[in-house]
RNA sequence: GGCUCCAUAGUCUAGCGGUCUAGGACGUUGGCCUCUCACGCCGAUAACAUGGGUUCGAGUCCCAUUGGAGUCACCA
């Protein structure tokens, strides 16, 4: 039996975006199941739009989140080269094989008169005006140096049906075919050929793509019909949506793994939200690491309809890899977020601690510890609580009494200064509410916090809490 | 517009003729827990697009309608 061998070919025209990452995920996945090869190809033959540094972020982005392939540019392989131009002599050898046998001919067609041809049914239609051309006339074109390109010969009459893994049995009637161009006036091949040649030189018999490619499948098995190589496997996946119109773009900046992880998700999260994105495991599961994945993947479990990329799911899955995480593994994540917040004075390990629950993504980090910098005057009314019974003259009264207490602690730790304050209530013989309260909103002038009053004056230090404390019964007379 | 494909809650999905008074998850929401928030736990909410068939029986099969997506490049 022949190894099955699938292939990831993006082109290198930007950032590798969520829907190409899924095409890769899926594809490392069934070639991995079916102890298979993953294999890589750069498709650069569009050069107009080649973007430097594209091809590195593919690289970057398929090894850092565990799609590692077995053959690629960077890595080598038995069917090289692995980037497109650089096999460019190639294909107009394929090329002049299919003129001869009549698969194929030369086009001199000028842009004007492709222009003037007629509309049917909304596009226009290559005619088949060059097909004609006696062979002297082609010879002696080409020996003047006119431009030209080389086109497909499409069959007139009859359809092409190929099965496809995931939307069934796909019937095209042969006339809905335009004869496509194989080879550019540049002397390149269009992408639309060498995909095909590169396909079968390389021996790749599983192909899985975008859905986009759905309806142009029958021109490529024509193709490989006409060269009498045997046609692979196809598999094609729905798209990812952006809403219930719109594509996930590129244009927009969430649509890109880099994007995402500059958002504050972990690749974790992000490869687990998107392998459910068109793909479900029969069972209940969500929540699945790498090995997981591996274990369930099957393609019969890949949807057919646009599924919505959702922020909110992918942020509570990251939240839950966060959560996991030890606290060594947290801290090394978080760095450089804290650090944004120009923390000099905090103890890091301690920030860590109090925010690791509360996010569900890094960028929102920036955001919990802003009162650790910024603190001024604030509304009295967030002393009022109603299930505590605080207001702002209970905190008058409760406030001198907390810093005292807090003055008295001989050890700055929360377990210390949790005790004090409820030592204080006891004293009061009032609930604990009625002195945490107002205490964590002397300290922070907020709300809500990520900790409560004990543990943000452990956070804050002896002196900066004290201050704060003085600075807020200030404010209240 | 032609062609191809698709259609279960706001979203991701399970369901491959009877076990579906439709299951799970996100979201939303009520409660418990609680030093506020968050976590966690318990509960609630909401869907088979419509109309015809086939069948003893249809979310599941067929057709039509409607809606949506893809494609119709010297882009991939």
């Amino acid at each position: 039996m022949t190894q099955l061998r699938t292939r990831f070919a993006p082109s290198p025209t930007g950032y590798l975006h969520i829907g190409g990452l899924r095409t890769a995920l899926y594809s490392y996945l069934y070639a991995k199941k079916n102890n298979g090869k993953f294999i890589l190809r750069i498709e650069d033959t569009d050069q107009g739009r080649y973007v430097d540094g594209a091809v590195e972020i593919i690289y970057r982005t398929l090894h850092e989140t565990g799609l590692d392939y077995d053959e690629g540019p960077d890595v080598g392989g038995d069917y090289g080269p692995y980037i497109q131009s650089q096999r460019a002599d190639e294909y107009m050898k394929y090329a002049l094989q299919l003129v001869e046998s009549g698969h194929a001919y030369y086009c001199f067609c000028s842009e004007e008169r492709l222009e003037s041809l007629p509309a049917v049914n909304g596009a226009r239609r290559y005619d088949k005006h060059c097909l004609h051309l006696s062979k002297e006339e082609v010879a002696m074109r080409l020996a003047r140096g006119d431009k030209f390109v080389i086109r497909q010969n499409m069959p007139q009459t009859g359809s092409t049906t190929y099965h496809d893994a995931v939307y069934g049995d796909i019937t095209i009637e042969n006339s809905e075919l335009e004869d496509q161009i194989l080879i550019k006036s540049d002397g390149m091949p269009t992408y639309n050929f060498a995909n095909v040649i590169d396909d079968h030189l390389m021996a790749i018999n599983c192909v899985m793509r975008g859905i986009e490619y759905l309806s142009s499948t029958p021109k490529y098995n024509l193709l490989y019909d006409a060269f009498g190589w045997e046609r692979p496997m196809y598999i094609h996946m729905p798209p990812i949506m952006k809403d219930a119109q719109h594509k996930l773009s590129k244009r927009n900046g969430d649509a890109s793994y880099e994007d995402l992880i500059a958002k504050g998700f972990v690749k974790e999260a992000i490869i687990n939200y998107i392998a459910l994105l068109g793909w479900s495991p029969k069972d209940d599961s969500e929540k699945m690491s790498f090995d997981e994945l591996l274990a369930k993947f099957d393609i019969g479990g890949i949807n057919k309809s646009p599924s919505i990329f959702d922020p909110m799911k992918l942020a509570w899955l990251n939240s839950l890899y966060i959560k996991e995480m030890s606290p060594e593994a947290f801290a090394d994540y978080a760095s450089p977020w804290i650090d944004k917040c120009y923390l000099k004075n905090f103890d890091k390990a301690l920030v860590c601690k109090l925010i690791q629950g509360r996010i569900e993504t890094f960028a929102e980090i920036e955001d919990k510890l802003r009162f650790l910098t910024e603190f001024g005057p604030f509304d009295a009314a967030l002393y009022d609580n109603q299930k505590q019974k605080t207001n702002a003259d209970t905190a008058r009264e409760v406030l001198p009494l907390v810093k005292e207490k807090f003055a008295r602690v001989e050890h700055w730790n929360n377990d210390d200064l949790y005790g004090a304050l409820i030592e204080l209530a006891q004293q009061l013989g009032v609930k604990n509410g009625k002195v945490l309260w107002p205490a964590r909103i002397a300290l922070t002038g907020l709300a809500a916090t990520p900790g409560g009053a004990s543990e943000i004056a452990e956070l804050l230090g002896r002196e900066e809490t004290l201050r704060r404390l003085e600075q807020s019964i200030a404010r209240l007379n």
